[in-house]
DNA sequence: CATGAATGAGCTTTCATTCAT
DNA sequence: GATGAATGAAAGCTCATTCAT
């Protein structure tokens, strides 16, 4: 099976139709289900010929990594640009901009994101999504590092996972309060890496 | 699409079946995937034939509820046999007990735990699966209301899916020290409950 | 396939086994259609398991010959009877005779009559449903012969099919007043018939 | 289930794939029976993989709908026809037409005229087919209002249901001669409507 | 004989992928 | 490149029939 895109959208229609593709897979995703995602759909729900998807994406597994890396890259610029603001800040503080930038991320797409674990679970491995998420988890270890918390990459890894789950937890029931969200991962979080 | 076991295994051999269907499935969704589950691999790794397998589970997704329903009713029994020996004991004390359990439950099938949990997403809702996750939410929220826990429902949703996350993540890296899991697991849920 | 009945029911037990089953598969044919019409389903409603079904019947096709069958015979010796008291009669009065029983059997089970009329078509030729089917119409051929009908073997079976299309497209629609489908038939026959 | 064709058949291409897979389909119907009737063995017979059977009709239903519809609009066509010509005819005339395109459009494929009332039985309703069903019916009826015939609507439907009874018995038994059958209908018909 | 669990051939339908236009 | 009709492997599911109990 073909994982990588089949070539690399360099012209400028080329990438419309690639975004149109993984905006019309998410929506797939997430309206009607992993069991329900599939590249006939995808192809018209994203307006294109079937045709033109296999041009850009080399198999079905392929669009599933492509969005999976869109998410991740996204998550991981803006983990980085929050570890940039960190310096100089007390852990508190820190903790509390890269939870801001997880609710953000997460939070606008708390579906897909739970639909896209399901199917990261269903793929070969594919290096480029693991390197992101080692990256993401590497960028908060090192803000951990800096303030001397042990087995700062375990903890990491511990802490997205935390605030995934409070996050998802806090969107499959009704209204959220953003603010108490916030502050609840914050709690665990802090409570996880016992400072009082 | 059904969803109900077709016709309850009441005879000792109808038994036999269905444990070996759920068994295997389960062994398929942990080693093949979500994607690489279907009824015919299912009943052949189960020795059945795909005929047996559709006069106990009138669909595929039945399967999937059951296991989900199977593993949930044996949880939600360890819970409530952890709530009953919380009685008398400190908040402290408390929460260790359900966290041991969950610990113990979850850590002795972690993939299939996960591969359960992102699918049912992707289930018709199944009220007795709901219902018992209710059930389950509630018994831990009726500990945290003897101890004058705010929002003891929402905390016990909370702290459900914070210790799962928490399950997942340590069984995902290797060698996993259970102490070390209880541990962090009990300090993020204490953090959460602003208990220190 | 195998279309004759297995055994010959002498028991009464038997008797009562082989009834249920084919009052059952009339139940089925007229409720559920000729698609749904299947052995699982006739044992079920008929109360008997799928293995006395099998007892005394090979094949599901059997069951459907034996309904014919059973059918017919019962027509057939309504059909003698009737043509027994023509004798003496003018031809007018005959055929109204004829007409009158013709109504009366087909119209107890009109829908049950059309499909399996319709059925009879997918049947390997079963000879005895269709010996019984031609001892009706020599019934009524006699009796057209005794009137020097031209061509009564044709004539016979023509006013057969004839009354039954007649009955079957007045119990189709709804309030069927006999009377007037009486009438109707005689009067469709005595055209064919050229009598005035 | 579905049963509204998929994709209408604009293109040439289309329509000749449409084509065929009806045109096995009867044969299939009228050569293997209702009981063997199968979209593989449709497909394999049209010569068209079994894919694309179903990019044009949605389920097995949906082909004998197409079939039944395909054949009530020409024979509606015909008798719409014929009924124009009726204008200024006598009765008896009129009804000579009428029954002339009976035979025509029902006798070159009685044997699929037959295994398709068969199929119908066990159909969801079909609006279209019925309104075909209607508008034939009314096409006669209408013949027959302007000549005062009582009851034209009944009056019609027994005719239709009577002709196409003895067009089906002419056909089952061999050689027909044609004058004959005509003659016959005639003759019932006329005697039906007591014309004499 | 009665039972009904078990079987598996075979049927319906889907969907990833290709390729002629 | 774009298109979408066509393909067919493979999956879901049914049901006629058998046979161990």
């Amino acid at each position: 099976m073909q994982t990588k895109p089949r070539k690399l959208p360099v012209q400028r229609r080329s990438k419309d139709v690639v975004e149109a593709i993984l905006l019309a897979a998410g929506r797939v995703l997430v309206e009607q289900g992993y069991a329900s995602f599939n590249t006939n759909r995808v192809a018209e729900v994203a307006g294109v010929s079937i045709g033109s998807l296999y041009q850009y994406f080399p198999s079905k597994e392929s669009i599933l990594m492509s969005i999976i890396e869109q998410k991740r890259e996204k998550l991981l610029a803006n983990m980085k640009n929050a570890a940039a603001q960190c310096v100089g800040r007390d852990l508190q503080g820190s903790l509390e901009l890269l939870v801001v930038v997880a609710i953000e991320s997460k939070g606008s797409w708390p579906r897909l994101a739970r639909v896209l674990a399901l199917a990261e679970h269903d793929l070969p491995i594919a290096q480029a999504g693991l390197d992101l998420k080692s990256a993401i988890a590497n960028t908060i270890s090192i803000v951990l590092s800096e303030h001397d918390i042990d087995h700062p990459e375990t903890a990491a890894r511990d802490i997205m996972y935390l605030a995934d789950a409070l996050i998802h937890a806090a969107y499959t029931s009704r209204p959220t309060d953003l603010k108490i969200l916030r502050m609840n991962i914050l709690n665990a979080v802090k409570g996880y890496l016992r400072i009082f």
